[in-house]
DNA sequence: CAGTAAGTTCAATAAAACTTGAACAAAGCA
DNA sequence: TGCTTTGTTCAAGTTTTATTGAACTTACTG
C-alpha cells in the first residue's frame, strides 16, 4: 500500500526497490510456493533472484523485499537444498552471493526429490505398518477388508513410483527451440 | 490415547470404533492431504471411507473420527467436488450417504482438474499483466531482463501445460492384473 | 401446517505455520 | 587477541488456516 507513485529511479548504479515488473515476479512465485506448499517467503526469494541477472547476496535480498535476515538466512538455505538457487563466491568477498537456478528440469528434480521421494519412502513404512497391524485383527471380515485396502493401496504406491521419473523425463524435453537457457 | 485396549467388539451390526488398521489408513491420508495442501479432516475423511465396503452417513463419519458438524460437512461436499467421494442414497432413506472412490485416476485427475488447472489459468492471467507492467518501465537493460524473464515464465507454462495430460494418462494405465478394481 | 431430521453456514476459537530479531557461532582481519 | 563482518538458531510473536458448534435453511412426515 500507499506506493510512493511512479518515481523515475534511474538514478545510479544501485536500486533498493523493485521494477514494477520485478514486483509481480515476485508475487507470482509468492503465489506459487504456497501452492507448492512453501513458505511464501521462499517465493518471494526466488522471485527475485529469478528476475536479476546479478547475484544478490542475503543483505540485498533482506532490503530488496523487506524481510528479516532469519527468513532470508532460512529461505536461501531451503532453496539451495533443493537445487533453486545455487551460491557463488566473488574472488575477495567475504560474502556469499546467490542466483536463481531457471532450468525447469532441474527446478522440478529438485523439488521431487526433497519433497516427493522422501514421501514415497515413508509410504513403504506405512504400508508395512499396515500389514502388520493386520495380523492382530480379530474379525475376519475386517481383516479381509484390510487385506484388500493394503493390496489397493500398494498399487497406488508402485504406480506414483512409476509416474515420478516419467514427470522428470518430459518436463525439460520440449523442442529446443527459442533461446539457448530457460528450458 | 487411553485405548480401551482390545476388546473383541465383533458383538453385533455397527461398530463404533475403527479397527487398528483403519486408524492407520485414515492417519496415512491424513498425512497425504496435508502433504497435498488439503485439510487434514479431508483426509481423514476420505481414508475413513476407503476403509469401508459399506457407504457412510455424515452422522456416522461425525462419530466415527469424532469430528465436528461443520467439518464433516464441508469435508464430504470438497471430496465430492474433488471426485473423491460420491454420494448414494438408500431408497427410502433421506440421509445421504458416502463413498471413495478408489480408481487413482479418477483422484489424480480430479486433483488436477480442481488444483492444477485453475493454477495454469491463473497463470496465463499473471503473464500478460507482467507483459503490461513491461510497457511502463523507464530503463532500458530493466525492460530487456523483463523481456527474458516473460519469455522464460511463458516457456514453462507451456511445458506444464503439456505435463499435466501426461500425467493424466500414465497413471491408470498399468499392467491391469491383479484384483479387477483399484487400478 | 407443526414437528423433526438432515445438512449448511459462518463467527468465534483453536491449532498450525510463518516471520521476526536478538543472542549466538564462525571466520577473516588488524 | 580483540574487533568486525557474515551467517545461523530458535523462542516469542504474528499471521494464516482449520475446526467447532449454535443458529439457520430445507424438506420430509404425520
Amino acid at each position: 500500500m500507499t506506493a510512493f507513485s511512479v518515481t523515475k529511479n534511474t538514478s545510479s548504479s544501485y536500486q533498493d526497490r523493485l521494477d514494477e515488473w520485478e514486483l509481480a515476479v515476485v508475487d507470482l512465485f509468492l503465489n506459487a510456493a504456497s501452492s507448492f506448499g512453501l513458505p511464501k517467503s521462499y517465493g518471494q526469494i526466488y522471485g527475485l533472484l529469478f528476475c536479476r541477472d546479478q547475484s544478490l547476496a542475503m543483505d540485498e535480498v533482506m532490503k530488496l523485499l523487506q524481510i528479516s535476515k532469519g527468513s532470508a538466512s532460512q529461505g536461501l538455505r531451503a532453496l539451495r537444498q533443493l537445487g533453486a538457487v545455487s551460491s557463488v563466491f566473488e574472488p575477495g568477498d567475504r560474502k556469499e552471493r546467490f542466483v536463481a537456478e531457471i532450468r525447469l528440469r532441474k527446478l522440478v528434480g529438485g523439488f521431487l526429490r526433497e519433497q516427493a521421494d522422501p514421501h514415497l519412502e515413508k509410504g513403504v513404512a506405512r504400508l508395512q505398518q499396515i500389514e502388520n497391524l493386520l495380523g492382530k485383527v480379530d474379525g475376519k471380515d475386517s481383516h479381509n477388508r484390510g487385506i484388500r485396502r493394503h493390496e489397493i493401496l500398494s498399487g497406488w504406491h508402485r504406480q506414483m513410483s512409476r509416474l515420478l521419473p516419467w514427470v522428470k523425463m518430459i518436463v525439460g524435453k520440449s523442442d529446443r527451440l527459442s533461446k539457448k537457457s530457460s528450458e
